[in-house]
DNA sequence: CGTTAGTGTCATCAG
DNA sequence: CACTGATGACACTAA
């Protein structure tokens, strides 16, 4: 049954389904999971009857660990045509492609091998491991660990929103949440479509393919020979409008219905070409990340140059950390025009938080900005950069934009002092220029110079606490004085410490908008990924399907008659060699092993 | 005239 | 306990 789910009609709607745009698709990740959990309820109600008689019938091959049946119902068991020799076949006839690789062990199989029903032509339990004796170069066990291994990562994780996207499964589909074996397999171009039966294919195969449509046909005629015993219940079960029955069409001939299969998963996914799975990826992307498909497909090329941090340099923060080097030129061409003259910021500390930025500055930056790419980061981030104090010191037209922010002093005033016309400037006597800093001096140097505070402010504020008392001790200061000086002093810290923290501020949410847009970016690209290896993963299983259908199709018994595939099935076993074993019980073992790993999860 | 960004100031807290 | 820095909140100004 977990096959089962691989053909479900999660693929049906694939070509059609929009939903994984849907930007509610996350709920219906939550559905696919639900019915994930009921899908593993259903395992445990599949018939097993017989299972016993029939493992009673096995024969194990003790010197090649082949397995053969014991007693073939109905007559003396020998297989016409050793494994060995139809693996010899199958190479020839179907060779692997780089990535062949089989189940190594009985879980493996029970999950790849499509159990339950089972075309009577076609040999649907399909998976096994039978190549192990064919000592291929490649470390088969191994490699088949690591797929089942990725099987098992696939099925904890893409069962979300992966699994939604990519297979767009109705969320009532209870076989959706398994696609790992082929939902949208793509139709490998190693496998021969005529002995490759894709497991159960809906009626909704012809949706995708007409070429799959021919499958029946060309499958039946192919098998028949092979399968003489069911041919005839072949052709009246396998119409070409239902196909769910050839992965499992469980016990076809005789009475089962396969009702336990109402849907049988689409193996259609191997319709689903690349260029659809990479057009589903990006817009997954495009739903994730919130960009339009236009911007996914630049995302894409992105990941392909593997940047990392592809977006314009200007909106980095690290070179918005770096721009203030930038931004120092820029103000400092800019105030060319700016006369050099002392003032109060001229003495702050290096460090002292003196983000303050000119309006032409501002301006600059802005005009540099237009032609990167305005960022309101950037901009406000360079308005907040860090400055060397002493470069305001050369702008004292712009001084009164950083530390006058007298709200005693008249608009106009300041307005005035912004841009003093060049004439006024000419004109301008030592007393202009006087009245002109007179009106940049802050509030509290205002009422410095009323209490006739001996000293500067900008002693007051930045001298250190040692030569703050000393000089406090001076001067004769009365007590009025002495509260000033220390209100200014608390005041001109705490301005700086505000500048300070704002930087800071402005620092760590430019930071976490960086961190974000890494993270989203790791994420695109892992769900790439993602997408890129479940193709893969898909391939491979179909080439697993197609290898074990080879293989069963040729086994004889004594008689020279195929097995039935709703009778027997494949079985992988630890130590590499291969059961042919009674599908009962085969599918008893499927479940067993099925089981573990999810209540290991539980 | 309302909004917004930038800034200064105060209150408060933590070290 | 005083001092200092950090920070939220508020007010003010300019655009």
């Amino acid at each position: 049954m977990w096959l089962a789910y691989c053909f479900g009609q999660k693929d049906i709607d694939l070509g059609a389904g929009r939903e994984i745009f849907d930007y509610s698709h996350r709920q219906k990740e939550q559905d696919v999971d639900k019915e994930l959990q009921d899908g593993a309820e259903q395992e445990d109600t599949w018939p097993s009857e017989g299972a016993e008689a029939l493992a009673r019938n096995l024969l194990v091959d003790g010197e090649t660990g082949e397995s053969f049946p014991a007693q073939v119902p109905g007559g003396e068991d020998q297989t016409a045509l050793s494994l060995k020799e139809c693996l010899r076949l199958v190479e020839a006839t179907c060779p692997f492609g780089e990535n062949a690789e089989f189940p190594a062990d009985i879980s493996s199989i029970t999950e790849a091998v499509p159990s339950e029903s089972e075309p009577p032509g076609l040999q649907n339990n399909l998976l096994s491991p039978l190549l192990t004796e064919t000592e291929s170069p490649f470390d088969l066990e191994q490699q088949w660990q690591d797929l089942m291994s990725i099987m098992e990562m696939q099925a904890m994780e893409v069962n979300t929103s992966t699994s939604e996207i990519l297979y767009n499964a109705p969320p009532g589909d209870p076989l959706s949440t398994n696609y790992s074996l082929a939902p949208n397999t793509p139709i490998n171009q190693n496998v021969s479509l005529h002995q490759a039966s894709l497991g159960g294919c809906s009626q909704d195969f012809s949706l995708f393919s007409p070429e799959v449509e021919s499958l029946p046909v060309a499958s039946s005629s192919t098998l028949l020979p092979l399968v003489p015993s069911n041919s005839t219940s072949l052709n009246s079960t396998f119409g070409s409008t239902n196909l769910a029955g050839l992965f499992f069409p469980a016990q076809l001939n005789s009475t089962a219905n396969d009702t336990a299969v109402p849907e049988l998963p689409d193996p259609l996914g191997g319709l689903l070409d690349e260029a659809m799975l990479d057009e589903i990826s990006l817009m997954d992307l495009a739903i994730e990340e919130g960009f339009n498909p236009v911007q996914a497909s630049q995302l894409e090329e992105e990941f392909d140059s593997d940047s990392g941090l592809s977006l314009d340099s200007s909106h980095s923060p690290s070179s918005l950390s770096s721009s203030e080097g930038s931004s120092s030129s820029s103000s400092s061409s800019s105030s060319s025009s700016s006369s050099t003259s002392s003032s109060a910021s001229s003495s702050f500390s290096e460090e002292g938080a003196v983000g303050y930025s000119s309006d032409s500055e501002t301006l600059d930056l802005e005009e540099a900005e237009g032609a990167v790419g305005y960022q309101p980061e950037y901009s406000k981030f360079c308005r907040m950069s860090y400055q060397d104090p002493s470069q305001l010191s050369c702008l004292p037209y712009l001084e009164h934009v950083g530390h006058n922010h007298t709200y005693n002093m008249a608009p106009s005033a300041l307005d005035s002092a912004d841009l003093p016309p060049p004439s006024a400037l000419k004109k301008g006597s030592k007393e202009k220029q006087a009245d002109f800093l007179d009106k940049q001096m802050s509030r509290d140097e205002h009422r410095a110079r009323a209490m006739k505070i001996p000293f500067t402010n900008d002693k007051i504020i930045n001298l250190p606490v040692e030569e703050f008392n000393e000089l406090l001790s001076k001067y004769q200061l009365s007590e009025a004085q002495l509260s000033l000086i220390r209100d200014i002093r608390r005041r001109g810290k705490n301005k700086m410490a505000a500048q300070n923290c704002r930087k800071r501020k402005l620092d760590t949410i430019l930071n976490l908008e960086r961190d974000v847009e890494d993270l989203q970016r790791d994420k695109a690209r892992l769900l790439r990924e993602k997408v890129e290896f479940l193709r893969s993963l898909r391939q491979m299983k179909q080439k697993v399907q197609s290898l074990y259908q080879e293989v069963f199709g040729r086994l004889r018994d004594e008689n020279g008659r195929p097995y039935s595939p709703s009778q027997y099935a494949l079985q992988y076993a630890g130590d590499g060699s291969v059961l042919l074993i009674p599908r009962t019980l085969a599918d008893q073992q499927a479940r067993r092993q099925e089981r573990k790993p999810k209540d290991r999860r539980k």
